[in-house]
DNA sequence: CGGGATATTGACTCTTATCAATGCCCGTGG
DNA sequence: CCACGGGCATTGATAAGAGTCAATATCCCG
């Protein structure tokens, strides 16, 4: 049985609620959108809570995810500045939503989006659009949990964080071994040592822990791909 | 999942077809919908093909799965009747979709929904929410592939089977296990070896390989959800 | 009936999880 | 400015769960 992803005190910092959680009702008469903050592990939205609201990031990056009762963990997705998330087809958020980071984002109502009839049509077609890119994305990420090794994973995650970043072959990984863990579907030990094997490979470089340099990128292709 | 929530006429209208294009082995050519009949094992698209249409299953059971080089298969979904499959975001499928048993779907042109400015924003929420719930579903089944035991994925399998045959407590899988280890991302083998420990404990009877008979659901969800 | 596809069961291996110790980095306070 | 401490990461030893290989068994479908 796998065991617990969250330890009694990491739950406590991931639910940890800032001040402005909630995205209250527009008070700007102008209703764009409503930017809001949060500290680094705060609790964007969580399972279960009423889905008012979709979200833009701005700054910083989100993690979406599911927990089970026993504290078992699986990270959705990762959400980078411009992306969208949160939609839901019914009234509840069926994944939690955090900060990795200190984030910035901007809440859009979701009733002022749908609401409306003929306006907000193309907005409707590219919310579709986002969405079954999202899908697609989960689809691919099926693939990997389900049918590829810990050394396979973790080199699809650095194209992916690399292509995500512009492709630069230097990147800066915002979260720690254990996100990282949990979004591949193995433990944080685990994924450290394909950090190691990947390293002994010559195929990454790390300068530290956070900052890897992507030496050969064709190898993790053959590996990730 | 994915159980429609168009009418009839909608789709009529945001899917009218002209005759004699893909899909191919189209039996009748109507101006609304191309009803289609697929053999067992056939092919109703492949990954990389032109994606031009969307499909609604009127009988039998669809699987969509993407494949590695290598032969290794992940299964994203079954799709019972009544449901629709096939949306992309762009023109390209990006998973292959077949027959698991003799099928018949209804193929209706996806231009119609994305391409024209007259389609009515409340049909194009439609194809939101239906896409939004599977978006809901792969992520249910993400947490399934990357924190759940062989035991834990063969019982939510058999409750989520159930529950889409109606919830009744004897049901017929449509798939074999080979489809089902790929949907789980387990090997089928040891798909057999959890029904042999589903029955142990008294969980299940199984009337032939096929036939399965959920006698302590209690039991199952404890497991499976 | 017979035969191929499908499923079960067994013996053994291997990858990854688990448990545990140590190391490293960075911010804070003396 | 250095030492301390806490969070994070690495590494090691061992265990467990699922995979692999292989031998039957069973079920359809002709």
């Amino acid at each position: 049985m796998l065991t617990s992803a969250l330890a009694e005190t990491d739950l406590h910092r991931a639910f940890a609620v800032s001040p402005q959680r909630k995205p209250r009702a527009a008070e700007s008469a102008g209703q764009i959108g409503l930017a809001m903050s949060f500290a680094r592990n705060a609790e964007i939205y969580a399972e279960g809570e009423t889905a008012g609201y979709v979200y833009k990031v701005i700054s910083g990056v989100v993690r979406v995810s599911k927990l089970l009762p026993d504290g078992r963990r699986q990270i959705s997705a990762f959400h980078m500045p411009g992306e969208m998330f949160g939609f839901e087809a019914n009234e509840l958020h069926h994944a939690s939503a955090e900060a990795v980071v200190p984030v910035k984002v901007v809440a859009y109502k979701w009733e002022g989006v749908l609401g409306t009839e003929k306006q907000s049509a193309s907005f409707v077609r590219e919310l579709l659009t986002l969405t079954v890119l999202g899908l697609r994305h989960t689809q691919d990420h099926l693939l990997l949990l389900g049918r590829k090794n810990a050394l396979e994973r973790l080199a699809e995650f650095l194209l992916e964080m690399s292509a995500r970043m512009g492709g630069s072959a230097v990147l800066e990984l915002a979260m720690p071994r254990h996100d990282i863990a949990d979004y591949l579907g193995l433990t944080l030990e685990t994924v450290s040592r394909m950090f190691a094997e990947l390293k002994e490979m010559g195929a990454i470089r790390l300068e530290s822990a956070r900052r890897v340099h992507l030496l050969d990128k064709a190898a993790l292709k053959a590996l990730g791909a």
